[in-house]
DNA sequence: AGTTCCATGTCGCGG
DNA sequence: CCGCGACGTGGAACT
């Protein structure tokens, strides 16, 4: 990601037509091509954008952005104060609705509930490509690796298997197995991860919120 | 304006629960108070956001924005890798030419579009219950009253009848006749236009912007 | 303040 | 690729 403190005019042709007049304001070049140029307020909204796909011209003290559809953003430079770079990297993603996220914790609480006699590591145990779900181990010692989703697809399973992928070659772990869960899981997405020899289970979201609430009327 | 680019994780509790593992990406706080957390790409959107007004604690690590509302943010912070702070003013605003606005304008210059032989008389002719969008005269010499919207519903005719009520009592005028344009028009509102002897007409935005460009080069 | 409608809406899902 | 609906829609205009 590149961001740019600088004065700028900036004017837009596309859908509309649209002029900013000269002005301090923050440029944003995300790592996909998008560009965004923020006020210091008004929400989250930029006073102008243009989203990838496009292709960004610079010339002295101009910049031209230009997507496929014929839309054309030209933002004059008048003065730069501040230009910085940042490696971000890619993103894990939002967890929505609260449901996965709800699950995920609901689970990290009762992971016996997975299998007999495991128990939890790490929530959102980081390995350079990103955080794993739950890391836990099992009642033989070896490691377990748990991706969790709401709807189980496809592309669930080759996140986990690109984790394990990782763990493996981690020297701290004798052996990791991958268990693949979500409240609903796709026939391909359970072949796939049976060909990879990673254990799939579906579980009822309901049936775990009670477990919680009668786990915690116990104690 | 204030820029962090951090490790973080955060959690949304408000109109929904929501979750962000822990990842690189950038926080943004404007001058009205308002939050945006970034990665790096996905449009201008952020992954979350707190808009103005609210407030912000920060503690140790960690970040707690809330709103009157009852919304809140945390972000937890595992490892900051750069801040800083730009002052950058008010903003004079964007100047633009709307969709609707634009497209009254296209058809004003190309009234001929709608009906052969059609003339302008007057943009947003004035009546006692408001301006009609375009006022036209027929090649037989009859007035037409052009309404205008960008989603044509019932609302929309329901307006035009209106228009045409006090047009008609209007004794300059021979005969008014009603016609309805916008990109889209819903069914029930093409019934009733059909019903009230109102003509209606589907414009395509992008054809109208092609036929004035093409009316530019000409001359 | 509540309501309705527009938006360079954005975004995700299904066909 | 495109149509359709939901959105933490946001924002403005109008009642």
């Amino acid at each position: 990601m590149r961001i740019l403190i600088a004065d700028c005019s900036v004017d837009y042709e596309g859908r509309l037509s649209a002029h900013l007049p000269e002005a301090t304001r923050l440029i944003m070049v995300k790592a996909d091509g998008c560009v965004a140029i923020h006020a210091d307020g008004g929400a989250y909204k930029p006073l102008n954008w243009m989203n990838a796909p496009n292709t960004l011209i610079e010339e002295e003290g101009r910049w031209i952005v230009t997507n496929p559809k014929g839309e054309q953003l030209t933002i004059t430079l008048h003065e730069v104060h501040s230009e910085t770079r940042h490696e971000l990297g890619q993103d894990p993603g939002l967890e929505k609705d609260g449901v996965e996220a709800q699950l995920q914790k609901l689970l990290a609480e009762r992971v016996d509930v997975l299998e007999e006699g495991l128990t939890l590591v790490r929530r959102e145990y980081p390995t350079t490509i990103g955080p794993v779900d739950l890391l836990c181990r099992s009642s033989d010692g070896g490691a377990v690796a748990v991706e969790i989703k709401r709807k189980g697809g496809i592309d669930g399973v080759e996140q986990l298997t690109r984790y394990l992928d990782f763990l493996r070659r981690d020297t701290r772990f004798e052996s990791v197995r991958g268990m693949f869960v979500a409240l609903d899981i796709t026939p391909q997405a359970r072949a796939l991860a049976s060909d990879r020899d990673i254990e799939w289970q579906e579980v009822d979201y309901d049936e775990l919120r009670g477990i919680e609430s009668d786990h915690l009327k116990l104690f």
